[in-house]
DNA sequence: GTCTATAACCGGATAGAC
DNA sequence: GTCTATCCGGTTATAGAC
């Protein structure tokens, strides 16, 4: 649509409001960041800000979605290193964290929210979905990259459990306070060759019922039984962390 | 300290508005009562309301001590019924389900903060401590009622283990939109067995390693390393669900 | 110590003019 | 797209009454 340069005016501005919004953040903590220091410090009216978030909470997810584009850029090649599952999932996580370190208080927003089913914050809500897809290609990638062999209760569902173990490292991330936390990447090494263990136990004829079963009731929460969904909305953040939209 | 009754004016007011509030949450969902209703529809003035309850957010942790104190009702004497351990289990967490049943919405706000390591509601808070206490030892009373025989390298810990297990049901039951929260039911008995199976076979020469590594790292987070926990302060609910305190 | 009433502050969000 | 003015609600402050 744009002529010559591929950013117009208003992707710019955009930009700019969110450069100042993750800047104050990271300095100043979320809540002690009001949206009028946000404009202030883009040069912008607040107004203005809000023409292009919808929420304060937006920009947390818009955040999300740059801190993605991060981790592929430093993940860049570094999966074709090795076809070794264990290793790829490894590098995977690792540099999950380290993309995300700069904003690891940020970052606590975000689970704050996993827990809400009606925020679209939530890495589970329809609004993160495309995001969510994305993490969860890269995990298949991972997967599929790899020597290692699925059983095919599990090779479906694979990814987006993988998923979840990432989601639950970061979540220990979110709490570690150890030096340059280092615990958590304690944990990513010693919990990894647990998982590949996992997998690898996963068509054991002991194990297989509970698996199935636990895939199965992964199914249902993805699939609610009351489930509306309204196919057009998406990401327009019609209502923030809490209850119903209704002002 | 009261000369007669045992309930003194001031309780009976705390009462009044924390009734007010829970019923205003339940119908109008949380973000949608101002504390202005609250104050008029217990009859006090806002003001008063303060008196009470430090913040909007107090009012959800009065809540949870409320709750708690209506489980422990229900359960009574139903854990006297049986020794075994996975019906003891069950019970415990089908009857917490079942008294937090009306204030599904509003419990979401618990999950909400739970992963927030600074917000004072979260279940893991220090504020939350004597609570989280409690809600351990009854589940350490599920343990020790029982038949079972656990392993050494659990023992100490499995009550806040099957105590984290509870949390994670309770997380289910939030997202859960099926009618009377039946998956929630079935995720219960079907996982109990799971759950009576793992810690069945945590004293197996393969899985103990494992079982030590994730109790070590267990530890690890209740003791934070950067650890400072002012001793005196209890919920006094100085901040709210964001960062620091400051205002 | 308990409570009322009222005004004010602050920050997220919106309306509507330009 | 951008601005200014305004609303709304959590929270605080004040000043005084039982």
């Amino acid at each position: 649509m744009e002529p010559a340069g591929r950013t117009s005016k208003g992707e710019q501005t955009r930009e700019r409001i969110l450069d100042a919004a993750l800047d104050l953040f990271r300095t100043q903590g979320y809540a002690d960041t009001t949206m009028r220091q946000i404009a202030q410090a883009a040069g912008v009216a607040v107004g203005n800000a809000y023409y292009y978030f919808a929420s304060k909470d937006q920009l947390i997810l818009a955040f999300y979605e740059r801190n993605h584009a991060d981790h592929l850029a430093v993940l860049g090649s570094a999966l074709d290193g090795t076809k070794e599952f264990g290793e790829r999932l490894r590098t995977l996580v690792r540099t999950k964290v380290d993309s995300a370190m700069p904003y690891r208080r940020l970052s606590t927003k975000l689970f704050t929210s996993a827990a809400d089913p009606e925020s679209p914050l939530s890495p589970f809500s329809p609004e993160s979905a495309p995001l969510r897809g994305e993490a969860i290609a890269l995990m298949a990638e991972v997967v599929d990259g790899s020597s290692l062999r699925v059983g095919k209760d599990l090779r479906d569902d694979l990814p987006e459990l993988l998923w979840l173990y990432e989601m639950g490292v970061i979540l220990y991330w979110v709490h570690d306070s150890s030096e340059g936390c280092a615990n958590t990447y304690a944990l990513i090494d010693k919990t990894v060759p647990i998982v590949e263990r996992l997998v690898g136990i996963a068509k054991l004829p002991v194990i297989r019922p509970m698996v199935r079963e636990l895939v199965g009731m992964l199914d249902e929460l993805r699939m609610p039984t009351t489930g509306e969904l309204p196919v057009g909305a998406r990401a327009t953040g019609e209502y923030g962390l809490d209850d119903a939209p209704k002002r």
